[in-house]
DNA sequence: AGCCATATGTGAGAAAAACTCACATACAGA
DNA sequence: TCTGTATGTGAGTTTTTCTCACATATGGCT
């Protein structure tokens, strides 16, 4: 029940570091403290220990066989420590939901919406971070993760919300100078440059599919890394864009953008994607969170603001 | 490759001690410290933390639930640490290889070898601890186990190093009270009362299967825990013994045994088994030994010692 | 209910540990 | 040889940790 009496972590602490970092100076800075302390420290622990664990080589210590060995498992004790006090801080009372989405999505469909959920669930404390990767659910200190992404039947820490459905969308005035009506059927869509994202040039083709429309026939125009930075040129009359229709809904809604040729439900679903160690208050909120998101999609579009 | 800053380690130790010992006062014995200095860290630590990990009722301290995950996982890292410690001290420079054989295999066969080992083997360092069990080279802190056993052809950390070769003794003077004459071959064995060990039962039934002699017709006498009292019995003239030819052979060279009837070879096979993860001087010395146990049970009887 | 044994909390000051500074030492490479 | 970089150490300071003594809380026992 017992443990034999631990050495010194402090001096611990100093040699681990020195052995990580392969110098007692790196050590020093990296716990702000002068190479002096590391020294000592090294020392005391060498002595406490009754055996070497660096040979001097002159201005340069090298670990020995057993130091290394040693050090190994320090550091991997240390890991432990420092990985569970992020758990904790994760998983402590009144921590925040740590929650990821692109920035697109985070800023035209959910910050407009962060005032609803705020008052309708005003104990729901979350922490929103953009991220513009496909799955970053696995990542430290995010408890999860809201995507565009076709869903994996394996994976049993993942809520789908709602079937993506994207479509083209235009600012009225470029509609309007085209000559396109709004809810007009034609195929002129093919006449125009199509703007498009660079993290998703699969966008047009798939809708092309869709309507049945030849790839091939489709004139790829000015691309943007971001569907944030598509969406605010289409909304500056710059082209046609493609979007999924949350994302445009608020735009289209206020007049600033129209999608003639209506929306089409692809594969994707928006999906909630958590890590599988989240705690049991962190597992409450996101429950809560997602009934909300699902209850909000349901609703009639008008309503969803 | 840096890492975040590690809580207070002290602190973290008095934390870890309490929630594995469900007390503060426990801890406090079990550090030698006071239970004020306890309390303390404990607070220390959850401010640090910037959460509670006990919940106080009254004068009993109760673990929440993220405080146990994060006992847990600090209890699982200070045991690698203090397993790394154990390691370092068995394999650091100049630290003695530490043995371990039954005190009768020690009393009677090592112990008397020992100046001659030493002479020849002056840099090896030994420690020998006797121990009865017959596996207990797994133990903590043990290098190696010599041992009588039957060897197990998959493990790959032992080396055998002679066949076990058992026999009856008896004090010359009971012999001849007896009438029985050194070198007699008769079965007049059958007639004495037998003294066994009683860690070692079958011995007897095993020496007259050997012998083709019905193991029903023995007559065993007065039992002894060990071999060691057994065959200081036996010396004593208490009556017919059984014991490994290594053992007696030193007391039937000076004349206080015979063994009337010779030995004969049985299964077992002394054997030094090591543990699977010795550093590498540790290994080297343990092959010296190996060698020169080797080569001493190679030598003709006379010239063992 | 009252009391006692047991356990934790805390203020004040003592003790110990850890740290800094400044200088010393040692080497590698220009 | 000189210079830049890295570790070692004596002396003194700062910070942390600890103890003591007393306070507080409570669960069980009579």
């Amino acid at each position: 029940m017992t443990r034999d009496p631990l050495p010194s972590l402090t001096a611990l602490r100093a040699f681990e570091a020195t052995a990580r970092l392969g110098s007692a100076s790196a050590a020093a800075d990296s716990l702000h403290l002068t190479h002096g302390a590391i020294s000592r420290q090294i020392k005391a622990l060498e002595s406490e220990l009754g055996t070497p664990l660096f040979t001097r080589h002159g201005r340069r210590l090298v670990l020995s066989a057993e130091g290394q060995a040693f050090a190994d498992r320090c550091t991997q004790a240390f890991d432990i420590i420092s990985a569970a006090r992020r758990t904790l801080e994760r998983t402590r009372e009144g921590a925040p939901l740590v929650l990821t989405c692109t920035g697109s999505l985070l800023a035209r469909w959910l910050i407009p919406r962060l005032p609803r959920l705020n008052s309708e669930l005003p104990e729901l404390r979350l922490h929103w971070v953009s991220d513009e990767r496909e799955s970053a659910a696995a990542e430290q200190d995010i408890d999860a993760h809201l995507v565009f992404t076709e869903p994996n039947p394996a994976n049993t820490h993942q809520r789908i919300l709602a079937t993506e459905r994207i479509g083209p969308v235009i600012a009225p005035q470029l509609a309007a100078q085209l000559g396109l009506a709004a809810g007009s059927a034609s195929h002129s869509v093919l006449n125009q440059p199509l703007l498009h994202t660079l993290s998703r040039p699969q966008a047009w083709p798939q809708w092309a599919r869709l309507y049945g429309i030849d790839e091939k026939e489709l004139q790829l125009g000015q691309g943007f890394e971001h569907l944030y930075y598509l969406l605010e040129a289409a909304e500056a009359g710059l082209g046609i864009a493609i979007a999924p229709q949350l994302l445009v809904e608020d735009a289209i809604e206020s007049g600033r953008l129209i999608a003639p040729w209506g929306f089409a439900a692809t594969d994707a679903r928006l999906t909630l994607i958590s890590r599988e160690d989240l705690g049991a208050t962190a597992q409450r909120q996101l429950n809560e969170l997602g009934n909300w998101l699902e209850a909000m999609l349901a609703l009639p579009l008008p309503s969803r603001r």
